[in-house]
DNA sequence: CTCCCGATAGGCT
DNA sequence: GCCTATCGGGAGC
């Protein structure tokens, strides 16, 4: 049962440790003019209402960050100046944690991709506003839908291993206010779709996977 | 390549 | 008015 696999892989276990387990995997998007999707390289942790940066901080809920609150495998779309990015919901209902994914490797109708951002190259998805645009999502219409029937959705049935998971602080947060400096980042080392890559680290051989 | 700044949309107080 | 889990262009190194 996909619902029950989905409740299973997205609480029990860390939402750090579900952060990394979702690099590799495959996110597509049933979009009208077809699927589209690549491999997760990048994802960010965050921990809830104790966590200065999430949109939850404090158990603040509105309507605007219900969508977190919901159950595991739920989207949560939002928009960030004009830019719209992707949370998967984590942890069990009412508990409003959320992954939020940062950056992927364009596998699967990658010509659609390019004609949706009008760039070629790395520039087609490293970055959360930059792959919503990429799968060609610009609302917020699918935020608050389980993946489990929703036209974006995450294979959590099989994952091209990374080589390594390299470790950072969040991007974008203030540090001022930020009750977590953890290292709450994570990226396939080396993967040259991964944002704030410094070209010298990209390796072109083999983009961070085992082999 | 790195740093810095302005644009831009929507929801909150 | 204020804030933001961003992006892309331009200046300077």
């Amino acid at each position: 049962m996909k619902t029950n696999t989905y409740q299973h892989f997205f609480t029990g276990r860390p939402t750090p440790e579900i952060a990394q387990d979702l690099l590799g995997r495959t996110l597509t998007y049933q979009g009208p003019n077809g699927k589209v999707g690549g491999l997760i390289v990048e994802t960010e942790a965050y921990l809830g209402e104790d966590d200065s940066a999430s949109h939850a901080y404090g158990g603040r809920r509105t309507h605007y960050t219900e969508s977190l609150y919901g159950n595991p495998g739920d989207v949560y779309i939002y928009q960030i100046r004009s830019h719209y990015c992707f949370d998967v919901v984590v942890q069990k209902a009412g508990e409003p944690q959320g992954i939020l994914i940062r950056a992927i490797e364009p596998t699967i109708n990658v010509q659609q991709m390019i004609k949706n951002r009008g760039v070629q190259g790395v520039n087609i998805s490293n970055g959360p506003g930059k792959l919503m645009q990429a799968l060609g999502i610009q609302s917020r219409q699918m935020d608050g839908q389980s993946m489990s029937d929703a036209l974006l959705s995450i294979d959590i049935t099989s994952k091209t291993k990374p080589q390594n998971i390299a470790t950072s602080l969040r991007i974008g947060i203030n540090p001022a206010g930020a009750n977590y400096q953890a290292p709450l980042r994570f990226y396939v080392a080396q993967n040259p779709y991964v944002s704030k890559m410094l070209k010298r680290d990209a390796d072109e051989e083999n983009h961070g996977w085992e082999m």
